[in-house]
DNA sequence: TATAAAAATGTTATAATATAACATATCATT
DNA sequence: AATGATATGTTATATTATAACATTTTTATA
């Protein structure tokens, strides 16, 4: 096949650890989570990262600095991000609706711009954080 | 007054730059280009980044790690931010329209999320990049 | 299946971005 | 003038990310 579907070795055991995580992880805290595994450098997390990235299997949450693992099957196919970050416990979900970008589109040519791609990122109180508050 | 409406020394001189800067400036742009002015450490430069954010006069482009003078009248009432940027000639322009603050708080609550403020950064071809490819 | 091109890895060093800690100075009100 | 809050100056260091180069593994194909 022209292209591998396939992860390698590296990016598979940072996919791994981002699957598992519940909270966005910066790349050094993946490095220390995965000496473990024979990761020893800053470089082989970025270089998987990248990789990752750019087969739309992890997003980079930019305010933070950090990555997650993709919930939407359809990011492959899209390099746009849209995000709903939790400020009391750092989860961070991801919005999958599609119509996000059409609408982001026509916003974005009222001002005489080409949209290519976005990424927007939601802060505010998750459910459970909302709720807890409350009380 | 409570509440000082007039830069300090350090404050004006950052903002200066970045109000005469077409392009969002990195802290370490800043840093060299005031030098002149008698700004000698990161410090002086991210501290009054700081402030001038805190007051909605500069905003922090995440995707770059860079800073821009704000043009929004209105931004000193909210932290959210959305912008326009060309990936072509850098350039970076503000939304100015509220009522997305109000479609992004809709498009939080359907998905359980109280929202508080957001970042958008579009990416794509300004007007004039956008003319230019087309010749 | 030999092999050449492409992709991935390993490793060391260093660049770029940002903050900690502490001393001093200035400002704004009483 | 005294006080408390804010701003500044300065040195050191933390955090995030990439450059450069050698080696190995994978993939396609001749």
């Amino acid at each position: 096949m022209s292209k591998r579907d396939n992860l390698t070795k590296n990016q598979e055991i940072v996919f791994d650890l981002l699957q598992k995580s519940k909270e966005p992880l910066g790349a050094y805290s993946i490095l220390f989570n995965t000496e473990k595994n024979g990761i020893k450098a800053p470089l082989q997390v970025y270089r998987a990262l990248d990789k990752l990235i750019e087969n739309g299997k992890v997003h980079r949450i930019e305010s933070k600095n950090s990555y997650v693992a993709c919930t939407n099957s359809d990011c492959n196919i899209t390099k746009s991000t849209s995000f709903l970050i939790c400020e009391k416990c750092d989860k961070v979900s991801e919005i999958k609706k599609n119509d996000l970008q059409i609408k982001l589109s026509e916003l974005s040519k009222h001002s005489d711009f080409t949209y290519v791609s976005h990424n927007l990122e939601i802060y505010g109180l998750c459910e459970n954080c909302a709720e807890a508050s409350q009380l």
